[in-house]
DNA sequence: ATATTTATGACTAAATCAATCATAAATACT
DNA sequence: AGTATTTATGATTGATTTAGTCATAAATAT
């Protein structure tokens, strides 16, 4: 159990997104100094969350980045996905090929079962909820 | 998320003893051929067990490791936070002072009630479960 | 005594995670 | 056109964690 620190960057960038959304586009750079996370990073996953529609940027001069969703379109669920790297517990629940065992699995129920429950409240968590309950 | 091998091997020796409990003291290099694990490895993971008041050993020719809790009454949550390393999700979750940013930790909430679900889970899941679903 | 088995810390290897570096591509402005 | 600015993106590095081995000590049965 462990969350990558990438979700929390990423979270926390999009609630400062969703927070500044009024002037535009707002730069990676700026975003990375009121967080404090380090810039190069950011753009990584800046970058990720772009690529999986969850914001949109632009280049150049004044450029910067976006929320393309609102942000109680926005769940926790979704941006662990995109930005966590394995999902999954235990990773016979990735593919039935991964697991050790897979003849007599006695504990592949007991996984499946936590790793919906997360699902489950992750994805009915939004940046909005995470704004709103401060 | 990702449950440590450590677990994995750990839930697999106690299936491995209930189930062979009959027979008394059961040696690790029993097991490790039944289970498939690192006999060395095992042995560690025994013996963490045998600390944590799961099992009993007993030294010497004909020694080994026994049950020292049936298992209905041992839970897969015991067995986590005696073998996992790092129960909790995100380190503020451990202590308040490993926080990055106490002062407006929006997230503090969501991986709280993370942590809990699973917990509540793990906790209601003993190994006799995990034998009679078989 | 000796052989067998667990106990236990030190060490090593591999994998993953976090972060940096370097450079390309797009865009705004003069 | 040219330059500065900003994101895009793959490669690389460094640190940490995880998995596993090694070596040796301690206990116990015969």
């Amino acid at each position: 159990m462990h969350v990558p620190i990438q979700v929390d960057y990423g979270v926390r960038a999009l609630i400062d997104l969703a927070e500044n959304s009024l002037e535009g586009d707002i730069q990676a750079s700026d975003i990375a100094k009121r967080q404090e996370i380090p810039e190069q990073f950011l753009a990584q996953v800046l970058h990720k969350l772009n690529k999986f529609g969850v914001t949109t940027s632009r280049r150049g001069p004044n450029g910067g980045h976006r929320l393309a969703i609102k942000p109680s379109n926005i769940t926790m669920g979704y941006v662990m996905r995109t930005l966590g790297n394995n999902t999954h517990p235990v990773c016979c629940l990735e593919s039935q090929s991964k697991c050790n065992k897979s003849a007599k699995c006695t504990q592949k129920n007991v996984w499946s079962e936590v790793e919906q429950a997360v699902n489950q409240i992750l994805d009915s968590t939004t940046i909005e909820d995470l704004i709103k309950q401060n």
